[in-house]
DNA sequence: CGAATAATTGAGGCCTATCAAACCGCGTGG
DNA sequence: CCACGCGGTTTGATAGGCCTCAATTATTCG
């Protein structure tokens, strides 16, 4: 787990640096507000955990991961983030958690400052940051009370849109109660993400597929057979 | 770990009724906007997950746990609030985890719908969130990589004002480096808290009493000998 | 002072981490 | 075409940290 080369790789480095930014005037979210848009790679470092906390951005599309770093390498990934989320918002001077992607993305900056002098841009913040924050408490839950077996199904099972949840109906088909789901996050990835280890993360995978649960088409694509299946091993039910 | 009887005793149901409400036409976040002030005893339920969100609370004084159960009864308290925080603000129609009163306590509660409407209040929520959502991130890394030790110190730590932070500077005396801190969380609540156990945290305390990093005075007050003892204790070092 | 509640301590077991090795997919180059 | 190497994954053996269950001690409060 050795995660500190801040500068180990030249491929993280150079992706930094957008490669592709355009000034408009526009946006959705941000009308009236000057936002670049940025794109980078997959796998690239858009900040670290410290740096000067000056832009606000918004996830227009791709994946990113938040994650915290202890001094001797442990790593907590604290949010995975879906398109329509911000991020990047600190109450310091600093950021406190760095952000890379787990898959190519596009993003809006925004100057930190602008942003709160935004009344829009405010409420939208808010809505986000409530949402955030319901997502954090729900990780807590899993991260503090969740067996292994438990953390990977809950996991797997927040990539199967409309079930699970409070208002959860039910296969809408008895038969057939299927899905398929693209993980684009690493074994080691997920495993910070749950507060588990590769190995353990990658044995409970090999458990639900001999008992049937789930099939893996490729290391990165895995298909549920029984979606209430999965679901009941998450500690919900 | 029995957390499951919402009705089971007669002490919290009574004190849900805040004890003194009266209607005020100000306030100092919410100015301009009806407020009730209102108090609660210790140890008194706020509201429960799943209620109806139709309020938002801004804690004036006293300290507040918000908590998540699962159906088996297992309980992960999500965040602990101190003056000047906010609660109750859910994404959906209900509120995503319980707050319950560690001691007395004075909130103010506003109508959801006001709040929204508010730019000035929008903005007051914003900023508390961003701070608690950082606190969150925390607390993920906490429950996720730290070990027993680390967790009880980590959280005596957060106790002390003005150190073990980035800008912690070390004891302001040489000698004397030490700091009494009250509790107000019983065993159960900060196992809770930490994602352990009521037994591995009393084992903690008991280890860190036998170093002579702190000392009893009683069960729910604390003396640290050496703060940067703690301090060391916590991973972040 | 004694009952009730909370905290501590002990013994034992389980779940997950750790360490190590084998495996797999995939691009490279002989 | 296939050996080779590489990164990521899986599997195995073992150990250890924390949980569980149980008993004891301390504290609170009528």
């Amino acid at each position: 787990m050795a995660y500190l080369d801040r500068t180990g790789d030249g491929i993280s480095q150079i992706s930094v640096a957008p490669s592709a930014v355009d000034q408009r005037p526009g946006g959705e979210p941000g009308r009236g507000l000057r936002s670049r848009s940025q794109r980078h790679a997959q796998h690239s470092i858009i900040f670290y955990e410290g740096d000067q906390a000056d832009r606000v951005f918004e996830l227009d599309d791709g994946i990113i991961m938040l994650y915290k770093l202890l001094p001797d390498g442990r790593r907590q990934v604290v949010e995975i983030l879906n398109p329509g989320m911000i991020f990047g918002i600190a109450a310091g001077a600093r950021y406190d958690c760095s952000a890379e992607t787990l898959t190519p993305v596009r993003v809006s900056a925004f100057d930190r400052k602008e942003i709160e002098g935004c009344n829009t841009l405010q409420r939208h913040v808010s809505r986000c940051l409530i949402s955030q924050m319901e997502k954090m408490h729900e990780h807590a839950m899993l991260l503090g009370r969740k067996s292994a077996m438990e953390r990977v199904a809950s996991y797997l099972m927040r990539m199967v849109p409309g079930r699970g949840g409070e208002d959860c109906i039910g296969p809408r088909d008895a038969e057939c109660d299927d899905h398929d789901l693209a993980l684009s996050m690493t074994r080691q990835e997920i495993a910070d993400y749950l507060g588990l280890t590769i190995e353990t993360v990658s044995r409970v995978i090999s458990d639900l597929k001999r008992r049937g649960v789930i099939r893996l088409d490729r290391q990165d694509r895995i298909h549920v057979n029984r979606v209430c299946g999965l679901c009941k091993f998450t500690g919900i039910h």
